[in-house]
DNA sequence: TATCTTATGATAGTTACTGTCAATTTATAT
DNA sequence: ATATAAATTGACAGTAACTATCATAAGATA
């Protein structure tokens, strides 16, 4: 269970031009959606940019939202939450591993995601493509969890309980596409923190507030 | 707030026949994806299929996923949800109006609806568009309990918690994709009803459990 | 019936993506 | 160094999902 691509990667020549090309056109891409938009940029325009034919830059990335959405953090996160111990909750350990991965990303890599995050969405077909990956994510962590607690992902309450993880997350997303001046890691902080007091607002009746005016 | 496409909608001539081709593109499609694929069915098989251009597809679908997608038991829930007592509290609620709902569909169309959920589920974009539709859904969730609560929507709390249920329901979906045999709506309630509970798991650690085996 | 509005259809693009095959580059063995 | 095998790249020719435009047909209204 959880293989999920973690082999050695044993490091040639040929794979440290792959990485670079690969870097190069991610780079090129974001610059031109960044100056031209997103659909006024033909993929074409990227790989002359790139300096790459167009039958290459397929080779690395199927599609033209693969060159936004492709990412790294969410492998850091995982391999984070695997170290931590096993006395934490799942929803402590999450929040320690998400705490431990934006930390170790300097700043400038910050603004980077943060134009990124701004730019998916912003794109439709990025939006659905980043949901396709954060649906990936909810198995991910189903399986995390179910190995933490020695239970199987064939379980509605391990999925029940990744779904309302990812989509808190998912909250939190749009909740700071709306407010940019949010902190992102605090706010998915607080975001599990609510989860993991069980969600009190889940409990509340209208009748039990005062009418707010 | 909410308002959400509920025009009374006049009723002419016009508009009957628009509903019957509407209706007709969508099952010449899902019979033609049936039969042959989603892939291997060009849109342009389907309109002649309907015996409609394919310029008129287009002003009715605007993609090959909307075909599929498009959907009248989201608005319906929404319209239950509304009507539910206030002295529930929103999941509770949210129950009651997918079980009101799936209670009036027959059979048959609850059959059409499987078949339905099976082609999104094993067909990429239809994943993802499904998945966008999802995230729309979140924050008309969002909405309809700032209303009941007498809160606002710009909430993180708010957000959370729709994020929660929405990401519930995905991992419902999840389940009844690899499960044939489950029960869709029971599945529902259940993973609701342990969010209710405040997700219990979400507070186990791996130490208060004997090793599995 | 006349007229005005709205829905439809034909046609010609554009662009993301696929498949194939030859040319080039890199790794490996002698 | 050189030959050979393997992997990477590029050129080219498709396909299919859309878009834009504009003339025609059908439905509503007076």
């Amino acid at each position: 269970m959880l293989s999920e691509h973690s082999e050695p990667v044993k490091i040639g020549l040929r794979e440290k031009k792959k990485q670079k090309t690969r870097l190069l056109l991610q780079q090129q891409a974001l610059r031109l959606f960044h100056e031209q938009g997103y659909h006024a940029t033909t993929i074409e325009q990227i790989a002359e940019a790139s300096e790459i034919s167009l039958s290459t830059l397929f080779r690395y990335f199927s599609t033209k939202e693969a060159l936004v959405i492709e990412d790294e953090l969410d492998p850091m996160i995982i391999h984070e939450f695997q170290k931590q111990p096993l006395d934490l909750n799942p929803i402590q350990a999450l929040r320690m591993s998400v705490k431990a991965v934006f930390d170790s990303v300097d700043q400038e890599r910050k603004e980077a995601l943060r134009e990124r995050t701004k730019l998916i969405s912003s794109v439709p077909e990025l939006r659905a493509a980043s949901l396709i990956q954060t649906n990936k994510s909810l198995l991910l962590i189903a399986n995390l969890v179910a190995d933490r607690l020695h239970r199987t992902v064939d379980d509605l309450e391990i999925l029940t309980f990744a779904g309302s993880v990812t989509g808190a997350m998912m909250a939190v997303q749009l909740y700071c596409a709306s407010h940019p001046e949010a902190n992102f890691v605090a706010s998915i902080d607080e975001a599990l923190s609510d989860l993991e007091l069980g969600l009190p607002l889940a409990k509340q009746t209208s009748n039990q507030l005062p009418k707010s005016e």
